[in-house]
DNA sequence: CATATTTCAGCGCAACTGAAATAA
DNA sequence: CTTATTTCAGTTCCGCTGAAATAT
């Protein structure tokens, strides 16, 4: 068999992923994409708007909104408008969407266990600078 | 900033790739999703059944019979009885799928190159390994 | 005036569930 | 009888476009 293009097996990752994770948090009654957004939002620190967020996701931002609001009416997220512009409004977690966002973290913390079972700890490293510099290529100019 | 997920850096690069592969593509009136069924096909030659290809995209047969669909009124893949086991079609690119997939993969060559423009070409293997265990992590069983 | 964010309204379709027919 | 593949029918929902209001 040919050596697989690496497009073809990022895909492939992305959907092994996605599978076991959508397993690892269906019990939470959250979907991949929810969690994803939880996670971008702590990551970066309540400092996000909706619009920000589309852009990352590469979805418009009605979607994006749209994915926001089902995450309001879960009390997971909420918004708050930025001091220095009217107009914008910062997405945090709530207290609610913390814990959760912990339970999650928990629930597919063996997920990524698996996944990584057949890497060594150095090896696991290498990957995660891999990955980090695939995502630098896309981006000379710094995220808005 | 804290060490993300590797899970959150794999979601984020298929974000990436599937957002480049998309605009590399619509020239071609041809979806990711689309694409990625044609090369799993090459890539397998045409040994599969569209349940098969439904457990490795991990959806429904219904879904991936109905993806199949369009690629059969596109004339892109075709269907032919497996002739061991009359109730199985054997899915295989028409002669048109294949050099559409062939230009295809010339268009999306360069979306490649800029996504390891960061990588040497020691490490872009590396790395292609590496993605190779994580997918031999979920399948201890052959896929079927 | 140009640009960015948010929001309302409507649309298309991709992937789902349910059910049934065929074959090993 | 059980299991796997395919297919028909109906449905839900995600992400899209268009348009407008607000604010810089």
């Amino acid at each position: 068999m040919m050596n697989p293009r690496i497009l073809y097996l990022i895909k492939r990752a992305e959907i092994e992923v996605t599978s076991r994770m959508s397993r690892a948090l269906e019990k939470l009654s959250i979907t991949v994409t929810q969690f994803t957004v939880l996670y971008f939002v702590w990551h970066d620190k309540g400092d996000l708007s909706s619009a920000q967020l589309s852009r990352r996701f590469s979805m418009t931002p009605q979607s994006m909104n749209e994915l926001i609001a089902v995450l309001q009416r879960k009390k997971l997220l909420k918004k708050a408008v930025d001091p220095a512009h009217k107009r914008i409004l910062r997405i945090s977690l709530t207290a609610k969407g913390t814990q959760l966002l912990k339970d999650c973290n928990t629930a597919i913390d063996h997920v990524e266990e698996e996944l990584l079972a057949g890497l060594s700890k150095a090896d696991t490293e290498k990957f995660r600078e891999f990955v980090g510099k695939i995502l630098a290529s896309g981006r000379e100019k710094p995220l808005t």
